[in-house]
DNA sequence: CGCTGTTATGTTAGCGCTAACATCCTTTTT
DNA sequence: AAAAAGGATGTTAGCGCTAACATAACAGCG
């Protein structure tokens, strides 16, 4: 006997393959891996059996591999600002169940309203090969920007209008903050508070308000601004309300940046016992159910 | 010259990889796998000019094939029923927090409260060699039972307690229905509606009448019941207080099955200048924010 | 009957990364 | 000072799948 090669290291993994299912089957393994990615490619009579040899052995197809192989995951990267707000929540809601009946996975990122952990996100998503990507926003930090600019899979940047790099859905959030400054104008109001969240972050905001601001003063009117220390909510609201009454007495109306503030701050006034409108209007932005 | 070999077929990526950054550093690719996987197994000298090296070149680490190798990623699956209850929601945002700070991504899945639909993302999650699974429910088709049986990573089963199959967290459903019968009827309500949507899908809910009716049966009092067709929505909580007021004229209170629900008739009872809770009471599950 | 086209299946060679083992130093231990 | 232990890095062999090319078998056709 020769002295025996060393003895070979393997590793194991407990779950069946695609081969494991070829040999049982008795085809080579790109036949099973047809029939189950390209029906058509396959003799009817074939796939059949094939698919039962799937069923029998529990086979469970390793998606890690197959995108390594064929390069693309059928991922789709979707990066918003925010969880807190639900203008958010309902552009989840939408992609999901749109890219779900296309057989596409979200894979989802949360940047905080943080330009830098939006470009990290960017990066690990492209890690993973995926299909394309959606963002909220046209501003990127610089690192982001050339990690997207060198892609060459679908981007579609959502929520804002402008210079955008591939795709573009939105709206131009200035001309959203003069409409409604004219709208509130028009029904007679008069001192207006203009309530945001976090507006260096949430930039958006800002544009509104700048067009907010645009049209009252256009009039000869101020336009006073509270910029809350945090983002949306019920209580944020609420808070933000009983704020502007202590400061702003006067105020006919308040414009809020967002619905969560609006829906807290309506529910507070008639807690208060407030009319609405006839007390103070309360507006917000976003077009939620509560409308 | 011996006849060359046949012209070998490459496939090319344009993308710049690990052994392209090893090569540029002068060190072996699992070198700079380990600076960017295992910061500690690499001397500090030569993890900054890898890290350098990586930064000149603009490598993006392919996770798809890291994880392929490793035989396992970093995901986290997320099955929930529905993405139209706030409570799911709610989940989702406390469980992408949590995760993401740990370098976790999480998978999210919407079985729109269909146990095969579940089985069929719990197929494909189970595929991307996820390092965990969270599902809402006990509850499986037997095809999920058996692929969740046999995988060897946690799985965490909750909003329900129960015989589970690994880790459970939640809370007991029809107990929660009698705890809230029986404060409803301490203070002092009778003629009590419990109001559910598509209540046959969302056993929860109906575990959580089933709770209900025993307590008020118990004091010899009925339980109707309105089961809508909708889940959970604004606007199906006002349609569905309309529509006790009309079937029930003499309620005294209403039980949703969901803050939705409750918080739509809630606003909707206030545009009918009825007083909540002194005409009629209204009462949710879930301990939103609106409370 | 050889030629081309079509359909069904197989063979080969990776995709880009990391586990497992191996090697080569520098310390520490006795 | 030899042996053992530790630290840093390298070599090899895949992970499980699919793209690209190759082959075979058969139909249609002048």
């Amino acid at each position: 006997m020769s002295k025996s090669s060393p003895p070979r290291r393997r590793r194991s993994s407990a779950r069946t393959t695609l081969s494991q299912v070829a040999d049982a089957a008795g085809v080579s393994a790109i036949t099973v891996s047809r029939a189950l990615n390209a029906p058509e490619r396959v003799n009817a009579e074939t796939r059949r059996h094939i698919l039962a040899t799937v069923e029998r052995l529990g086979y469970v197809p390793n998606l890690v591999a197959g995108s390594l192989a064929s390069a693309s995951s059928r991922f789709i990267a979707v990066i918003v600002p925010s969880l807190a707000n639900a203008v958010f929540i309902e552009v989840i809601q939408g992609l999901q169940e749109t890219f779900e009946a296309e057989g596409y996975q979200i894979l989802l990122g949360n940047t905080d309203y943080d330009l830098d952990r939006e470009a990290q996100l960017v990066r690990t998503f492209l890690g993973w090969s995926c299909s394309a990507l959606v963002t909220a926003g046209l501003r990127h930090s610089d690192a982001c920007h050339s990690l997207l600019s060198q892609w060459d899979k679908p981007i579609m940047e959502m929520m804002e209008l402008g210079e955008a790099l591939d795709l573009n859905v939105g709206l131009d959030h200035s001309e959203a903050g003069r409409c409604m400054a004219r709208h509130l104008l028009t029904r007679g109001y008069r001192q207006i508070v203009y309530v945001a969240g976090r507006m260096a972050e949430d930039y958006r905001a800002g544009l509104r308000y700048a067009g907010h601001r645009e049209i009252l003063e256009g009039e000869g009117l101020a336009a006073p601004l509270l910029d809350l220390a945090h983002l949306g909510s019920l209580e944020a609201g609420a808070a933000a309300l009983e704020h502007v009454l202590e400061t702003h007495p006067r105020a006919d109306a308040v414009h809020f940046a967002n619905d969560d503030l609006a829906t807290g701050a309506l529910l507070h006034a008639q807690r208060l016992g407030l009319g609405v409108p006839k007390d103070i209007a309360i507006a917000g932005f976003n077009g939620l159910p509560l409308g």
